[in-house]
RNA sequence: GGAGAGGUACCGAAGCGGUCAAACGGGGCAGACUGUAAAUCUGCUGGCUAUGCCUUCGGAGGUUCGAAUCCUCCCCUCUCCA
């Protein structure tokens, strides 16, 4: 490659990286690293690091495993790093106290289902993939002094959610604030050129790069990129706020989550999740913007085309079939199995013992409350009566808007 | 080490000897309205073999006919001082 061509590529580059990104630290020197790097045809090490804090993935996480995957189609060796010993120590970011701390065997877990499920965004054959106990669990206590001497209280301290809590008088242990000094040690251990993450990593992103200098290592770029808003409206999504849509969630539950979701938030979730790819969809998007155009049907098209790319095209078409058939048109899922319930010798069984049984309803007590606020319908029957009793034979139960059961009473 | 303030249901927060399964707000669920939107309005929101019973107000004991409320010890958090 020619001196100019070199240049040209760069450029591209750049602004493939700063596709989608809030903001990208360390540019001019991101610019020289590259230009080294083409001219010797070698790729960048591009760091992405997720604690296996929940079991699935959900689609706050996808934003930046689709930049992941972008800077592979770039050239650049993709790293995804499972923070399995970060986990336990529970990230204080954007947190307004102490995580619980999570068990052994629930971090492996996650951490296996973590890999397989970045496999449908990215290509983890060409991946490395990594955990960060590789080196942190052999990691001597000279060598924590050392790595924690390379940073101060007060800097920590600049830390908006340390600063919030420390301010109002709320508990922050030790121990989170090792946090950042491991997450940026795996730059460090990764010998990372580029790390991706959301803006709320933003401190701990930045702090690698002090800390790669101390290590006598050129301090990695940093890449920002928005947070996705769950499905409240206003909070980031994440599973243990509980407003989090799992990519790997069955495909009309996923569906329907996306439908639900409110028309703002509609916008967000197109812009963040596919503005870059679905430029087709871009003229719509601009239209129901200005409060034109068909808002229903373009959230249709949306959670079509999340379904599918999590799930593939057949998955989201049955989606939205069964989204109109179940939602819309009020009908009956095709594919409802049918469970059989043996009665005692009683012969028959109370509705709201039924109920529970068939998890429509998590105890009687709920199961009373739905029936009595009128929740639910047999065969398409309303029924109020929380005393109910129902003998053998079929019945189609219905609670609420969405769900179903069929049973046998035998 | 010293002084003080606290720990209440999913979360925030009242209650400070009986009428407390515990006000109020948020969240959640359901109903109405809709585009299964959003917003709004209404109701419900510990469990059960249910006009009663069981578990719950940091933990363990104790006082009392009776405790979330009083006493003792313990654990945890915060503030100020050293």
């Amino acid at each position: 490659m020619t001196q100019k061509s070199i240049r040209r590529e760069v450029d591209r580059q750049l602004e493939g990286m700063r596709e989608g990104a809030v903001e990208l630290y360390g540019e001019d020197e991101l610019r020289q690293r590259l230009e080294q790097a083409l001219g010797e045809s070698r790729p960048l090490r591009v760091k992405l690091g997720m604690d296996p804090s929940a079991p699935d993935l959900h689609l706050g996480h996808t934003i930046v495993l689709q930049k992941l995957r972008r800077l592979q189609e770039l050239g650049h060796q993709p790293i995804f790093l499972v923070g399995d010993f970060t986990a336990a120590i529970g990230d204080p970011s954007g947190r307004n106290k102490t995580r619980p701390p999570l068990a052994p065997e629930q971090i492996k877990t996650n951490a296996a289902t973590y890999v397989e499920q970045v496999g449908c965004i990215l290509d983890v054959e060409h991946a490395e993939v990594r955990f960060n106990s590789e080196w942190m669990e052999r990691m001597s206590s000279a060598e924590w002094v050392k790595l924690c001497s390379s940073y101060t209280v007060a800097r920590l301290l600049e830390r908006d959610d340390f600063s919030k809590r420390y301010a109002a008088g709320d508990a922050i242990s030790v121990h989170e604030f090792l946090y950042p000094f491991v997450q940026a040690y795996d730059s460090v251990a990764l010998r990372a050129d580029i790390e991706i993450g959301g803006t709320d990593q933003t401190f701990n992103l930045l702090m690698a790069r002090e800390i790669q200098r101390d290590y006598g290592q050129p301090p990695q770029a940093v890449i920002t990129h928005p947070l996705l808003v769950g499905t409240d409206g206003h909070d980031k999504m994440s599973k243990s706020l509980g407003n989090a849509i799992g990519i790997t969630d069955p495909p009309a539950e996923l569906y329907g989550q996306i439908m639900s979701i409110s028309d703002t938030l509609m916008l967000d979730y197109f812009d963040l999740l596919g503005a870059g790819e679905w430029t087709d969809l871009a003229g719509d998007r601009a239209r129901i913007g200005r409060g034109q155009g068909d808002p229903l049907a373009f959230k249709h098209e949306l959670a079509r085309r999340l379904v599918a790319r999590f799930q593939g095209a057949t998955a989201a078409a049955e989606a939205a079939e069964h989204f109109q058939h179940v939602v819309q048109n009020k009908g009956v899922p095709e594919d409802l199995d049918e469970t059989a319930v043996e009665l005692g010798a009683e012969a028959e069984l109370g509705l709201l013992e039924l109920l529970e049984k068939l998890g429509l309803a998590k105890s009687r007590g709920e199961a009373r409350r739905l029936v009595t606020q009128n929740a639910v319908s047999i065969g398409g029957e309303g029924v109020g009566d929380p005393t109910l009793r129902l003998g053998p034979g079929s019945y189609l139960i219905k609670v609420g808007k969405r769900r179903f059961a069929r049973v046998r009473l035998e």
